[in-house]
DNA sequence: GCCGTTTTCGGCCCGACTGTTTTCAGTCG
């Protein structure tokens, strides 16, 4: 997705050279040119990324043009790009299509061909004009619009428009950790930490707050601003700097003593309403709190560390993440503050996909990741047959990634890879292989896909149906939601998560950044009805293997400790975990 | 734009759904 059209090629990576030849798929088919020339591009991205040599070596070398699905036109194009670090073909692409076209692919219901129609009949060069041509009725008279079309276009603008201005966490911590390290070399500084719902490991944040302690605000004020990555500033003072950054995101740094500091991290960090809620808890001890200390009438009361503010209101360590005004103060009253899950705790990772379904790296590849991770197994997990659009996998396919999986194993018995499926919820709730089939796997994923749009007793059902096949070990994403730009589809989650309990169903956290399916709030909600959560990677390449340190983010977010997690087993207990599935399927 | 034992042109992965049509195009996963 192009999300940065002022790309200026610097150093030209392998992720930037696929980034512009899926932006130049997507600026093609905006145009309205043949759809078969825009899939030649995205072709060409998906089998460079699975090649593994550098990306300039491929270049240089000439390699590059015995790569399949990259002919002679577009090994030009990455030559160019790769040696001069520009694709004037790619500029041009972009200097022809309006950025706001590129916004109103965002909007649900709306493709490339409706907006290539907007932008040539009507002229319609951003989401506001286009907003505008919805409430005059403008679209009704043209060639495939009618009125059901322009009311979900107009739908789909209020969704924009609400996830505007907020990015996922994903996509901003790297940045926050660069300015932080920036911030950190400077002079006069003594302590630097982020903030705001950044440290509180939200799934999507608003903007990047920083806290810095420093014995020279001034020149600390005057860094920052002027930073490379700074775009615009939009505020600055002695204690408070605002700017805009290039990517878009804006960045707040808040200077204060060195004195200050653990009294304004806390303050900064939030959330508002358990600011509220410590607020209180001083004022009854006769405190009083703000982000400039804790004070005993005039008196400060000293803290050096956030854990001696804690100390000092008669409770222990909350962690930034659990700091959302649900019941955490209570529990650090009463020492009850859970051992939050950790890396260290996790023993293996489930739901990998390989590059027999839409993955796009071979299985020995990811298995080395996963050795590489100290992980004791893996759980392939790639599609099923009816999911077409992925490269399910057939009975055929089944086979020969089964017999793949046992030779890798003679080979390498570490780590133990277990054989799993994901398989499609069919709109009846049957899965989409016979029982018989999906006895062949050690465990199941059972996943929804496709008919989104049920209500909400419907999919209800459907997913109690496919919780009730005793071969389902565990329900993927189970809200179907994606960040900032898919809502969760009607689903009573409570009788979901009271049925997976019942059937002894895993329910996946989806770690990969774009889901972080089930929310945490629902994490929580489940623990306490006894369920078991496997944080999956969902993982389409090796790298994203390391996605499951979003699922841990939001699996402390939402309570859990180790014995909570699925994965937290170990490699015998999972295993048999895995068996009585079976059996119980084998007496039903 | 790529590919090829159907080989230099003509096809390229697909099924379901929706809204628009009166037999289909666009979108989605």
């Amino acid at each position: 997705m192009i999300d940065d059209l002022t790309h200026t090629a610097l150093a030209v990576t392998k992720d930037t050279v696929l980034r512009i030849l899926n932006d130049i798929g997507l600026l093609l088919e905006l145009k309205g040119e043949n759809p078969f020339k825009s899939r030649a591009y995205y072709q060409a991205a998906r089998a460079l990324e699975k090649e593994s040599g550098d990306i300039a070596d491929l270049v240089a070398t000439g390699a590059i043009s015995s790569i399949k699905s990259i002919g002679p036109a577009i090994a030009k194009k990455l030559t160019e790009l790769v040696t001069t670090g520009r694709l004037d073909y790619y500029e041009q692409l972009k200097a022809s299509i309006p950025p706001g076209c590129i916004e109103m692919l965002k909007a649900p219901g709306l493709g490339p061909k409706k907006i290539h129609i907007l932008c040539n009949v009507l002229g319609i060069a951003t989401l506001s004009e286009l907003e505008r041509a919805c409430r005059e009725n403008r679209l009704l008279d043209l060639p495939g619009f009618g009125q059901k079309t322009q009311e979900k276009i107009l739908a789909g603008i209020e969704q924009v428009k609400s996830y505007r201005d907020r990015y996922l966490f994903a996509s901003v911590a790297g940045r926050a950790e660069e300015l932080t390290g920036f911030l950190r070399v400077q002079e006069g500084v003594t302590a630097v930490e982020t903030a705001g719902s950044l440290r509180r490991l939200c799934e999507t944040v608003k903007d990047i707050d920083v806290v810095a302690a420093s014995a020279a605000p001034e020149i600390l004020a005057d860094a920052f601003a002027a930073m490379p990555s700074v775009a615009q500033v939009t505020a600055k003072g002695a204690t408070k700097v605002s700017v805009r950054l290039s990517s878009g995101i804006a960045a707040d740094l808040r200077i204060v003593s060195p004195g200050q500091f653990p009294y304004a991290l806390h303050h900064f960090t939030g959330s508002k309403d358990h600011n509220t809620a410590l607020r209180g808890r001083a004022k009854r001890m006769g405190f009083k709190l703000n982000e400039y200390g804790l004070f005993e009438g005039e008196r400060l009361i000293h803290c050096s560390t956030e854990e001696e503010l804690f100390g000092a209101l008669g409770l222990c360590f909350i962690p930034p993440e659990l700091r959302e005004a649900m019941g955490e103060i209570e529990a650090a009253e009463g020492s009850a503050i859970p051992d939050l899950i950790d890396m260290k705790d996790v023993k293996g990772l489930l739901h990998v996909h390989t590059d027999m379904s839409d993955g796009s790296d071979s299985l020995e590849r990811i298995v080395s990741a996963a050795r590489a991770m100290g992980l004791s197994y893996i759980g392939i997990a790639d599609h099923s047959i009816s999911a077409a659009y992925a490269g399910g996998l057939s009975e055929e396919a089944v086979k020969r990634q089964h017999a793949l999986i046992d030779e890798i194993m003679a080979r390498h018995p570490s780590p133990h890879i277990f054989k799993g499926i994901e398989a499609e919820i069919l709109a009846d709730g049957s899965l989409d292989f016979s029982d018989d089939i999906l006895e062949t796997f050690d465990f199941v994923i059972a996943a929804v896909h496709s008919h989104f749009s049920m209500s909400a007793e419907a999919m209800t059902n459907r997913i109690l149906t496919a919780l009730d096949n005793p071969l389902t070990a565990i329900l993927a994403h189970p809200t179907g939601r994606l960040l900032l730009a898919r809502k969760p589809y009607a689903v009573d989650i409570d009788r979901v998560i009271d049925r997976a309990v019942e059937h002894s169903v895993a329910i996946e956290l989806n770690a990969n950044p774009l889901r972080l399916d089930l929310d945490w709030r629902q994490i929580r909600q489940a623990l306490g009805k006894g369920a078991l959560i496997a944080i999956n990677p969902d993982s389409h390449r090796a790298a994203d293997l390391k996605d499951i340190r979003f699922g841990l983010n939001i699996a402390r977010k939402g309570w859990m400790t180790p014995k909570h997690c699925l994965n937290c087993l170990d490699v015998k207990e999972i295993g048999d975990v895995f068996s009585r599935k079976r059996n119980r399927r084998r007496k039903s």
